[in-house]
DNA sequence: CTGAAAGCGCTAACAA
DNA sequence: TTGTTAGCGCTTTCAG
């Protein structure tokens, strides 16, 4: 690889030179910078980034943070990943992945005083997080995908729950839907403190009392046997519930069964949402699932703009919020007032 | 952030000692050792990776190069790189995740010529792969994750197929199935280069042939409704096909939309095998689709590690072929004479 | 507008 | 066994 100095040989002028012609720090003659940038051109020239960082002490690396695979298929992390990544790219950054194990803030304090990375980007943030009182306190520059309990003082992207509830609800109560059930995800420990399962309860509920339809979340399964289970008891108790949003892909599965093994249909006697689910997972079932699918690249692309732009320029925090996407599939469809019975033959079933 | 300088004045010895202390460069009286070590934890020096890799050209991160998102889930994609991501860890290295887009080649060099990246990790690799050409002339080390047409000469973690295919086909075959049928991904401008869909297809067939049942490959779906297209159409053909392994996810989707609409069952009246894909989406099936799930985070470690190998100590060639690992679930049975007739209730519907 | 020189934090000769 | 010194390739004063 040519380095500076070549380039400058090359150029016939000091490495200063081109330092400032190739970076714009200073004003250099018009001919003189043409000069160099042929010659840098000539060699193919690439300035090292770790020469460059050690001097300027900045890398141009960001940091992914990312916890074990853990719920769901990880189609939502990896387009995080490949949302941040992209965006960084194109403001010419490098993202570095790095997987957290169990003690993240050790880890965190590790992979930061390598000194390799500018900031660093959080997902899976828990409702208290203490990467983010590390990452404070040590002022490393951050942002999160999702948000702490109280976020308003950390730049960061998340989806906005209380607008994709509402869509959610409109969409079935403009069905004529009256009453709509929520399956959240499964209660353990995790979910207990994860943004997203406490955001999207919250905000359902809100969504349905405000839109005046019924509205029943006791349920929280999290896998194919107690989607099925949980559907089981829906029904006993609550017989009038027409519209179902379930949180956890497996238990939809489950659920989906369940109705089968009813005798009923999908959507006929009951429509079925995925809550927070990609759009290619709602595919592979049969009636294709509506989704409420997150936009889970443009928040990873936002997290990593955030991120730099506070590096780029401080100002005040910065925070954004988006709603999913409700992709409506072949499980919408208005209720009947007896379940079970034949109806007119719905999709393209012969 | 503390220097090496830092640790030098508060041991009282020259830097260089230090250094040497801490990487066992060169021998050091074990006390002057101690010492300098206690003023390193004290101070919670970590060297700075950018000043180490400036001088001894190893910056201990590699690049993992993955093409924008395509088929399937994601989920394989995330796995290979959350694998190498971990192995890299473990062996003090990092991963740079590296989007690649219209010119890969180009981006190559732009990335390579950054001097940032020790190595270069290759994932979907093609038949004939111009980054290979690239890299080798370019004499930069890298490994992949797949490999291309001849790929004798190069580091490599892939499926192995042959074997993969024989533990299908021994399994079906071990169930009384006479004749199997494989739906391949679809025959678009990439599959049709794509090592993964080239050798599964050879390799099924040869397993058949050996173990001395029918099989028929004539199909390509690449959507559920291509699936369920092609579904018709086997059965149209091959009346005496009792089971079928699918290598797409939304076709296999189709195939059994398309059981359903006959009034046939699965297992009972057709024995389904997702092929090389997760077995968590598999479960998300209804009846749970038996799979052959590919071991994707061994093989992005493996792929790492091979590279780090070839960086720490030359040699020849390193190859590794792992096979899928077969889950069985419910879509697997013995074939029937006649299908669509009632059949003794399968698994656990009441 | 341009060049010389210092130094970022580290490693690796070479001396002592 | 340890210290001194010269860079790695770049940015950034400070002179000119």
């Amino acid at each position: 690889m040519s380095s500076i100095r070549d380039v400058a040989e090359r150029a016939g002028v000091a490495v200063s030179t081109v330092s400032a012609a190739l970076n714009g720090t200073r004003p250099v003659a018009a001919d003189t910078r043409r000069r160099i940038k042929r010659a840098a051109a000539d060699l193919g020239y690439r300035p090292s980034l770790l020469a460059r960082g050690l001097q300027s002490k900045r890398t141009h690396i960001l940091a992914l943070l990312y916890p074990a695979p853990r719920s769901g298929f990880g189609v939502t992390e990896m387009q995080f990943a490949t949302g941040a990544a992209e965006a960084a790219r194109e403001l010419g950054y490098h993202l570095l992945l790095s997987p957290e194990h169990a003690d993240p803030v050790e880890e965190l304090r590790h992979l930061t005083g390598l000194g390799l990375v500018d900031g660093v980007l959080l997902m899976e943030v828990g409702l208290d997080d203490e990467r983010t009182e590390f990452l404070m306190e040590a002022g490393i520059p951050f942002s999160m995908i999702g948000r702490t309990r109280d976020p308003s003082s950390i730049d960061h992207a998340d989806i906005d729950f209380a607008a994709t509830a509402r869509q959610a609800v409109a969409h079935v109560a403009g069905l004529g839907h009256r009453k709509l059930a929520f399956f959240n995800l499964a209660a353990d420990a995790y979910a207990a403190e994860y943004g997203p399962a406490i955001r999207a309860g919250a905000e359902f509920a809100e969504a349905a009392r405000a839109a005046g339809i019924g509205y029943v979340d006791d349920f929280r399964p999290g896998s194919a046997e107690e989607g099925r289970q949980a559907f089981d008891r829906l029904v006993a108790a609550h017989p009038d519930v027409t519209a179902l949003a379930v949180m956890d892909d497996h238990a939809a599965a489950g659920v989906i069964a369940g109705v089968a093994a009813r005798g009923w249909r999908i959507p006929e006697d009951l429509t079925l949402l995925l809550a927070l689910s990609s759009a290619a997972v709602a595919e592979m079932f049969h009636p294709r699932l509506t989704t409420l699918e997150p936009p889970s690249a443009e928040l990873g692309g936002l997290g990593a703009r955030m991120l730099i732009d506070r590096l780029e320029d401080d100002g005040p925090p910065r925070h954004r919020l988006l709603p999913c996407r409700l992709v409506i599939g072949d499980s919408s469809a208005p209720p009947r007032r007896h379940r079970g019975r034949p109806s007119p033959p719905h999709g393209v079933r012969p």
